[in-house]
RNA sequence: GGAGAGGUGGCUGAGUGGUCGAAAGCGCUCCCCUGCUAAGGGAGUAUACGUUAAUAGCGUAUCGAGGGUUCGAAUCCCUCUCUCUCCGCCA
């Protein structure tokens, strides 16, 4: 959620902002909300002190034994007057908040502008892609012929973007979790989490997946729950530090967790269909920082790295990218997206999503921070990203490691954890 | 699932209808005293919004959330939610 009182003072260069976006306030509407709530509330507190003036009068009268029956006939008008007002004032108030909480963060000055990924700005190449002295298959060929993926069994349990794995395959992707999340903790300074993976409202709210897309979510919504899963682990995560004040000296938290991600997948019809890009169920290991406010610039360019780090270890070709105005997400200020070189489709695709959110999430959960210049206690900034997607990475390494006969090599930074293996085959 | 207790400011914790935005303690800030790795004294210390040149004053709201009763509610009633204790069930 955006500071109102920006959107009070300096509208202008608030629409602007979200111009770059492509996010079209509209001015005239806010205005006119602002407006009239402005004018509501005075006559509103107005009317509130006058109530209260008088009440507290009564209370004097009453405790000197005096008569207050004559007290008690002046405010008699008072209260169906208030009545209304107040319901008048809390009528726009909501259709304000909701107008508020539908708007997204602004722009970092750095962040171009653009309408899709098409103008996304590289800013580096990792890594050259692999060359191949056979025709590279894509990881649904490869997972056929080695025989460990299945999407038609997984159809038929739950129906389209699932997949289900057996045996080498599984222990590859569980091998890639392992060593992401140990870099993590032991090289990056991350303290490992455990989170649930159903969340209730608020705390979507805190990070901004509602109320504007709620049908990017799975929701759960029986007689005694109303449960949503998670999309990400930045919410749990993002909102350990919800409606608290965080003392100064513990900043930066740096948390890591692994935890499924589930996605409605709305509006992506006939998109990435095939094979295990784009599924409803995803594993993810997931970076999240609470920091200082002068300190989240500085922090994304870290946080990005660390997610770089793994795909240099893994010695898988990316680029990285920062996102454009138009495909910059809801609650970002600035985006990296990292995209790794998958020879099966021939072309980059991102495996990592990097973000600094400044105070907009902060904002929506009061995650604050007791600033020892002021003694105030102040917005934190949160910033969360993939390090790495599982899944995508899964197929990263298959279609980058293949060999002429289908079998796929193991990076060696993953050998410590499959037991010994050093490929895989059919 | 059954029974009970409770959610108050940064923290602990008083407060059962009227000068309560809220005692006290802790913490923190400033000042004084003392001059030595102690301690003592004093003052201040929630947030949001409105008004305003103002982080001054004044006003309004906020004691888990929402609704109700009342001239007036942290205090009474209802609903929801979360926490704790005991019993039951259970990976």
């Amino acid at each position: 959620m955006l500071d109102s009182k920006i959107l009070r003072s300096d509208l202008d260069s608030v629409v602007a902002k979200l111009q770059i976006k492509n996010f079209d306030l509209d001015v005239a509407a806010f205005r006119q909300l602002e407006e009239q709530r402005k004018t509501l509330q005075i006559s509103t507190q107005n009317l509130q002190g006058e109530r209260n003036s008088r009440s507290k009068a009564i209370g004097e009268a009453k405790a000197k034994g005096d008569d207050i029956q004559p007290l008690l006939d002046t405010v008699a008008s008072l209260g169906d007057q208030l009545k209304t007002a107040e319901a008048e004032l809390n009528g726009l108030q909501t259709r304000l908040d909701e107008l508020l909480l539908d708007i997204p963060n602004l722009p970092h000055d750095s962040v171009p502008a653009g309408n899709s990924e098409a103008d996304n700005i590289e800013v580096l190449r990792w890594g050259e892609p692999a060359e191949f002295d056979f025709e590279p298959r894509d990881h649904i060929d490869l997972g056929q012929a080695l025989g460990g993926m299945d999407f038609e069994r997984a159809a038929k349990l739950s129906g389209a973007r699932f997949v289900t794995m057996t045996g080498p395959l599984v222990t590859l992707h569980r091998a890639l979790i392992q060593f992401m999340i140990n870099q993590h903790i032991l090289q990056h300074g991350y303290t490992e989490t455990y989170a649930p993976y159903l969340v209730n409202e608020a705390t979507l709210m805190g990070t901004g997946q509602l109320p504007k897309f709620k049908e990017d979510l799975f929701h759960i919504d029986s007689e005694n729950h109303n449960l949503y899963l998670i999309p990400t682990a930045e919410v749990p995560v993002t909102n350990f530090v919800a409606d608290s004040i965080v003392e100064a000296g513990q900043l930066p938290l740096k948390y890591v967790a692994h935890t499924p991600c589930f996605r409605s997948e709305a509006g992506s019809y006939g998109k990435d269909t095939r094979g295990m890009i784009r599924q409803h169920q995803f594993e993810k290991v997931e970076l999240v920082q609470i920091v200082r406010p002068d300190a989240s610039m500085a922090a994304l360019e870290e946080l990005t790295g660390h997610a770089e780090t793994i795909l240099q270890l893994l010695g898988l070709a990316y680029r990285k990218v920062i996102l454009c105005g138009g495909d910059l997400g809801f609650a970002s200020t600035k985006t990296y997206d990292l995209e790794v070189w998958l020879p099966g489709q021939n072309a980059y695709r991102e495996i990592s999503s990097c973000s600094c959110m400044t105070d907009f999430q902060a904002r929506r959960m009061k995650a604050r921070w007791r600033n020892p210049e002021t003694g105030k206690a102040e917005l934190v900034h949160t910033l969360n990203g993939s390090g790495l997607a599982v899944g995508r990475t899964l197929i990263a390494i298959m279609e980058n490691y293949q060999q002429a006969d289908g079998g796929i090599k193991i990076p060696d930074v993953l050998q410590p954890y499959m037991h010994g293996m050093t490929e895989i085959r059919a």
